[in-house]
Order: C-alpha cells, then structure tokens, then sequence
DNA sequence: CGCCAAGTTGACGGGCTTCAAACTGTGTGG
DNA sequence: CCACACAGTTTGAAGCCCGTCAACTTGGCG
C-alpha cells in the first residue's frame, strides 16, 4: 500500500506552504519541510481517510486530488463543510484535539503524504515560524467554511452552486489545476448534493438553470466557467476570504 | 470608556483557558495570563466590536455577556455563525491572518478585555505551552461552525432550534449561567433567525412548537428547558464536538 | 451487448417565505 | 396616570423553492 517517499511527490504540499507564508522560507525550513518523514499512499476514490471518532496519531497532506470532510446526521444524512485540492492538510487539527469530529474522505482518486503528529511537533518546536504559518493554513480553513456556512444558510441553490464552482476553480488555479477556468469536477451530482444541501434532483435542476444561463459548461467530469464575470455575480463571489496572493486571484 | 483593568475582571476568561488545557498550568502561565496587559471597555447590545475588512492590531476576550459571529450578503442577509459566551476569545485568528473576513458583534450588553497582538504574541513566545491551548481553543471554535452547519445544511427548522438552544444550554452552563437548565437568552426572534437561516415569522412558529411539545419554556428573554432528554433527542445533539471535560456536560 | 450508476425530467407535496395585520409589552412624555 | 410610540411577538393566507417519488434516458464498463 505504501510507497517509498519520493521528496519530489510532495510538491503540492510545499508550495502550498510557501503560498501561506506571509515570509521568505529559509533553506533550514525548506529543509525541513522536505525532508519530514511522509509515508505516501495512493487512495481509491469515495474512500474514508478518517473517521468521526478517531484518535489518530498522524495527520496527512493531500498530494494528488480531491477529498472532501463531511458529517452525518442520524438519518444518514451528509454534509459536505469543504472540498480539499492537493497542498492541503485538511486535518492539522488532529495535532490538537484528540477525538475527530468529522469524517474525511476522498473524491477523486487521491495520493495522500502521512505524517507522525510526534514528527510535526518536533519539527514545528525546531522551527518557530513554520507554526505561524500551520496557524494560517488552519485559519484559512475555517474561513473557507464560514463562507460556505453563508452560503447554505443565506443563498439559494442557485448562487449556490455558483458559489462552489467559483471557489473550486479559484482554488484549483491557484494550484495550476484549472487553466482557461476548466477543471475536473470529479464529485457526482449526489455528492454535490451533499455539499450543498439540497436534493440530487435539485441539483440537476440548477446545473441546468446554470448552463441555460450561459455561465458554465458541464459535460462528463469536466467543469469550464464560460462566463467568469457572469458566475462570479451570480455568486456575490469575494475571494478575500481565501486569503491568497493577488496574483492568485483571477 | 475604558474600565481601570481589574485582574478580578478576567475571571471568565482564565477559566476558561484552565477548562481547555489538557495540562494543569503553571503558576508562572497562570500569572501570565492574569497581568497581561488587557482594556476592559463596555459595549451596549447589538453593537459591532470588529467588522469585515478590518486589520485589527488587538484581540478581545469576552468576559461577560454574549456575542456573535457573523457575515452578510450583498442583499443584507445576514447569518450568524457562531455564538461567544464568557471567556470565549472570538477574534484570536486576526493574529494571523491580517484582514477580517467576518463582523463580530454583541447581542446583549458586553465587556470585553482588549489585549494588544504583540503582547500575546510576547507571552506565547515565553510561555510556548499556551501555544498549544489557544490552538485547541480556536479548533473548538472552528469544530462548532461545522457542526452548525450540518445543522443549517441537513436539518430543518425545528431540530436546528433544538440544537441551537443544546448548545447554548451547555456551553452557558459550562461557565455557570444556566443553572437549573435555564439561561438568558438575549436575542429577539429576528436575531434567531440570522444564526438559524430561516425567517423570523418562522422562528416563532417553531418556538411554538418546541414549546407545544413540552420541550422548553421561552418567555421574556429567559428560556427554560424543561425536558432535556427530548430536547436533545429532537436536535440528535451529541456535545463531543465542544469538547468539554466529562464534568462540564450535562 | 447488457448491466448499473448517474443524469434527466415530470408531477405533486411540504417546509418555509412573503406579505399583511393584529396583538403584546415596555418605555416615554404630556 | 394615561396616551402614545415603537419594537417585538403572534397569527393567517398565498405562493415559491425545493423535496419526494417515479419513470425514463444516458453513459461507462466488463
């Protein structure tokens, strides 16, 4: 199941840190960023990585694809709260807090970077501002989640999904993943569902509406914004919440 | 406007901080906390403490009275993501993350203990410990935006209130403030319904029905819960997620 | 080719919104 | 002490967004 680490697999992952940090790296954080003992292992889609109630012992950057975390209700009922694209390390929490709280799972095929948490602290004790920079990553996660939260709580389907489709393409771009504001979309319509809390039913309904509108195209698993502007307002689409670089920002 | 600090005035929030260490703190940690330099003021009911947009060089920690989270859309509808009690320390992330994506704002009357960013970055440094305890709480506060959400994504109307009065209810008397299962609660219908995403018309018609079904009491700005096994049946709440010790759930 | 999951569409119903009006309750000023 | 104002609460009626149920179509894959 496990591969042997190769420093080059983790690239995602460093230049997303190097994205985050409001600074410089130096070569001793580089280094030791490469250098982290990270077990790779390749993961099939719809696949749990981890699960409500664990207490793991290592946390993981996520190096190819796309994953999602999710909670249920008692009824079987999912929530997707945030999408993940390679460089993120949807669970640094786990450093903290020993019981999860929610479930992690992937979309897409993924590779995933593993991590011993003991690891991290050692390395995050060496070297000071590397927490910094952890803690906005951390942040920046959070406030992905509060805008979501507007989302479903405040806007209809329709801006919706225009919303989610605006922050998957900003987001993927930003990784170099959606040039000429294509994508892969890797999520079916009853996950998608799931993330944004109507019926799979409704959201066939508002793909439709989206296209009819001449603001996307969306065919097999591939997603291209044919309306940039158009989406973006439909959306009230703000990026600031995802505190990137200008230069990342479309 | 500003108070003399009194080092009696911070008692919600040192409690609050011994609650969410794994570890007992140390005399030297305990004094840190209780000398760092803090400006109590006193702020009037539905007043903005920060707003979106802002680049605060302090945070705050509550210290009496309740406040809340919240962002807005372009047609002014607003949604609350999360409520702040007694020693809860609602904006820490504007320590690393330069621009405000979310308002903070008070629901009843406040007191609030400002303290400078570079003094808690000063007093992290010489106490990394604390380090570790501001990450859990501020992971708490993210896990309980997520479960909110579930609540606002997956649950309707009636089961959200039941949740959202479990919460309060809990957390509240965590601090000592619901005694008996009954707390203030300070907020109109109308404000209700931004943190519960619905319509104030149908805020009431769902307290009516909580009320109908024996779960709770809400007269004046008192609620009462008077069965609490079926209240949190209704709302299937499970407080793991606030991660309290065993002691401080009900 | 045939299977099966995903996508698509229609009809109907329900939860919630919208609009409107009446009813509190509390504070204020004459 | 009462009249008035005003904000919050309560209730009704009509309609819309979205859910549910069901059927049919499309597309990927052995």
């Amino acid at each position: 199941m496990y591969e042997t680490p190769q420093p080059s697999g983790r690239d995602p992952f460093l230049r997303r840190i190097e994205t985050v940090a409001l600074f410089r790296l130096t070569d001793a954080e580089r280094a030791a960023l490469a250098t982290i003992p990270m077990q790779v292992a390749q993961f099939e889609p719809n696949q749990d990585i981890i699960r409500e109630g664990d207490r793991p012992s290592r946390s993981f950057a996520l190096l190819s694809g796309i994953a999602c975390t999710y909670k249920s209700t008692r009824a079987g009922k999912r929530q997707v709260m945030s999408y993940h694209v390679p460089g993120d390390v949807p669970d640094f929490q786990s450093l903290f807090l020993e019981v999860l709280d929610i479930n992690i799972a992937t979309v897409s095929a993924c590779r995933l970077g593993f991590v011993q948490h003991d690891a991290v602290r050692a390395m995050l004790r060496a070297h000071p501002r590397l927490n910094e920079v952890f803690w906005r990553a951390t942040l920046i996660d959070a406030a992905m989640v509060r805008e979501w939260m507007l989302n479903t709580g405040r806007r209809e389907a329709y801006a919706r999904m225009a919303h989610l489709f605006c922050e998957l393409v900003t987001r993927l771009g930003a990784v170099g993943l959606a040039p000429d504001l294509t994508c892969d979309l890797p999520m079916t319509q009853p996950e998608l569902a799931d993330a944004l809390g109507i019926t799979s039913v409704h959201v066939n309904r508002t793909v439709r509406d989206l296209r009819a509108a001449g603001l996307i195209a969306l065919r097999g698993r591939r997603l291209t914004v044919n309306d940039w502007a158009g989406l973006q307002e439909a959306a009230e689409f703000d990026p600031t919440y995802l505190h990137l670089r200008d230069a990342e920002t479309r």
